[in-house]
RNA sequence: GGUCGCGUAGCUCAGCUGGAUAGAGCAUCUGCCUUCUAAGCAGACGGUCGCAGGUUCGAAUCCUGCCGCGAUCACCA
């Protein structure tokens, strides 16, 4: 039970006590840390049905509840704050309950399933800095969504098809000589990747050469014989020549296989994919559907509208006037597609860049007005650019931060600052390697997840990712020393045997940041951010530490006080384990 | 120009639905390894919370205007 639940009806009854007066909520507090006391009534609000001076009163309703539960113990007012001290026992009894829970902090189970879309890349090169944010972000409001009661679908939708792809194709044609991964040794995704870059190579020359021959930039970048031919691709593709769809079979292939890689080493899965080659032309019957009731019209030329003008927006179309699919049609058809492939869903979260908030706006009002009940439950979580000093990536030009140089740069950097410490006496070589990915990623994934999604990151590859304060690596130590202690103590960790009398001031506070943990999980659930995680597991971890420094565990004589004090660091790392989950990252048990 | 988001210490970020003297990390400086892992702990230094109004007993937080940065406003995706 949380404490301000226990104490409202409390403190409700003291009031009514003292001035007759019935009080629906009252507002409580953490104290602050240079006040005396665990949580705090705040007294002005109740002013506006008691008179009278804040003190005086706060003095009055103190001395009321002291009498009335010996949760309180004593209490303090300072202006218009009253600062109760909790009774020590219920801290040592709120750890008793924490321990016994199997899964500490998740909460029931609804009966909500929600699909989650990240990462879905483009397959014309690999990922980079950018779709590593996504990614992270995505898997991890996943994560969280499960653990606050509802069930998970993760997907992502892969962008197979495409006047982009058709570009690597046509450069992959013209300077490939039949080159593949194999024959390469490039990775699948980077193979395809370089063909991309070669394609705009090409693409700017043929510019550069019909502006010499008079055309404007403009016509020049309309008329470039290259992209002419990667138009004719995809009209190729789309009528389903043969050796175009094998090439695009064959380069595809190579692109899932680098990808695979890619995913595998950030820890991130999906539990379905869809291609836009199978739902590009999806929609269409929505459209007509749209029609019929009103939600669209039709103009002049035959291209479909919706008029959003009454909810702030503006005209956006729908069908072209050829009648073929835009972006929109076919992300109406997709959402449309997904709950009848799991008709449990009854929302959606989409992991998408801040730059098409607009579209999606649009997109949530129109599955509204045609009236799907789960379109009132479709969140768009959108982030913030990962930009460069330079300004931002660009794949074209090479200005990309590449995922996997990234993950190994943070891997050799673990090795490196792990090698000095020289702390790793007895792991294999393979041992080590991994507990260097587990580090150096554990560094990338909070660095990244602990600001808020939607501001924008300026990532600066010279400076490289701290190790050290308020990071990954930071918290993964606290853990890996925990599991120390508790490789030696020995003995089982999973209950709470005789109860102390007293405890460390310190001991309070990491009991109390422990009970904290589900009601994070609850408001990171509900703003879909990980980044609260983050910041909480950090106060966690600061205030162990600080426990850790300041009272010997292990070197403690009594033996009832030391199983506490094992069993309470036993549970922070417990803590620690979770929440770090919960944003995808692993935790050591040495480094 | 319209719309949306952001603006907090030199740098990177917290600050929950308004509450006490705005907090961390990095950087700089000072201490602490014969005691459970010093990727640590304790401390110092560092702020007109972009600016100006307003609401309130109380505003970094809510409202309005302005300034700065970014995104977006395609029969592109």
């Amino acid at each position: 039970m949380h404490l301000s639940t226990a104490l409202l009806p409390k403190a409700q009854e003291a009031i009514r006590h003292l001035f007759e007066v019935e009080v629906e909520q009252i507002e409580f507090q953490a104290t602050r840390k240079d006040f005396e006391g665990d949580i705090t009534l705040v007294i002005f609000p109740l002013l506006r049905q008691i008179k009278g001076n804040p003190v005086v009163i706060g003095q009055q309703i103190g001395e009321q509840l002291q009498a009335e539960t010996n949760l309180v113990e004593s209490f303090n007012v300072v202006k218009g704050f009253l600062n109760l001290v909790i009774a020590e026992d219920h801290y040592v009894t709120a750890l008793q309950d924490i321990v016994s829970q199997q899964n500490y902090g998740t909460l029931d189970a609804t009966d909500e399933t929600v699909m989650v879309e990240y990462s879905s890349p483009n397959t014309n090169k690999p990922l980079h800095l950018g779709h590593i944010r996504n990614n992270l972000l995505g898997y991890s409001v996943a994560e969280i969504l499960r653990a606050s009661g509802r069930k998970v679908l993760k997907t992502q939708i892969i962008n197979d098809r495409g006047i982009h792809i058709c570009k690597s194709m046509l450069a992959w044609k013209k300077k490939g000589q039949g080159e593949t991964p194999e024959s390469s040794g490039l990775k699948g995704d980077h193979l395809v990747g370089k063909y991309y870059v070669e394609f705009d190579k090409m693409y700017k020359a043929d510019i550069q050469s019909l502006i010499e021959k008079g055309e404007t930039e403009e016509e020049a970048k309309k008329n470039a014989p290259v992209l002419l031919e990667a138009q004719e691709l995809l009209r190729q593709w789309e009528a389903g020549e043969e050796e175009v769809v094998a090439l695009w079979k064959t380069m595809n292939g190579w692109v899932y296989e680098g990808f695979d890689q890619t995913y595998k080493a950030m820890g991130v899965d999906f539990d379905q994919l869809y291609y836009e080659s199978d739902t590009y032309l999806l929609g269409k019957d929505s459209i007509e559907e749209g029609l019929e009731k009103g939600v669209f019209f039709r103009k002049e030329d035959g291209s479909v509208w919706i008029d959003l003008s009454e909810d702030g927006l503006d005209e956006k179309i729908v069908l072209r006037a050829d009648g073929t699919a835009v972006y929109m049609t076919q992300d109406i058809g997709t959402a449309i597609q997904r709950v009848k492939d799991f008709p449990q869903i009854t929302g959606m979260v989409y992991t998408v860049g801040n730059e098409q908030d607009y579209h999606f706006k649009v997109l949530f009002l129109i599955l509204q007005k045609l009236g799907y009940s789960w379109a009132e439950k479709l969140y768009h979580l959108s982030y913030g650019m990962v930009d460069l000093p330079s300004g931002k990536m660009k794949s074209r030009e090479g200005t990309v931060v590449d995922a996997d140089d990234l993950i190994q740069n943070m891997s050799d950097t673990a090795e490196e600052i792990s090698s000095e410490l020289g702390k790793l006496e007895g792991y294999s070589d393979e041992q080590k390697k991994e507990l260097y990915h587990t580090i150096g990623l554990g560094a990338l994934k909070y660095y990244i997840l602990k600001v808020d999604p939607r501001k924008r990151i300026l990532f600066n590859p010279e400076e490289s990712v701290d190790f050290q304060g308020n990071t990954g690596p930071f918290i993964q130590y606290t853990y890996a020393r925990i599991q120390s202690i508790l490789r030696k103590y020995g003995e089982a960790t999973n209950t709470l045997k005789d109860l102390p009398t007293s405890l460390h001031a310190k001991e309070k506070e990491a009991i109390k940041a422990l009970l904290q943990y589900p009601e994070v999980i609850e408001l990171a659930a509900s703003q879909y951010s990980p980044a609260l995680i983050a910041n909480y597991v950090y106060d966690l971890v600061k205030e162990f530490n600080s426990y850790y420094q300041q009272v010997s565990i292990l070197g403690e004589e009594d033996a009832r006080i030391r199983h506490f004090r094992v069993v309470l660091s036993a549970q922070v790392g417990e803590v620690i384990k979770s929440g770090f989950q919960l944003l995808g990252i692993n935790v050591p048990e040495r480094m």
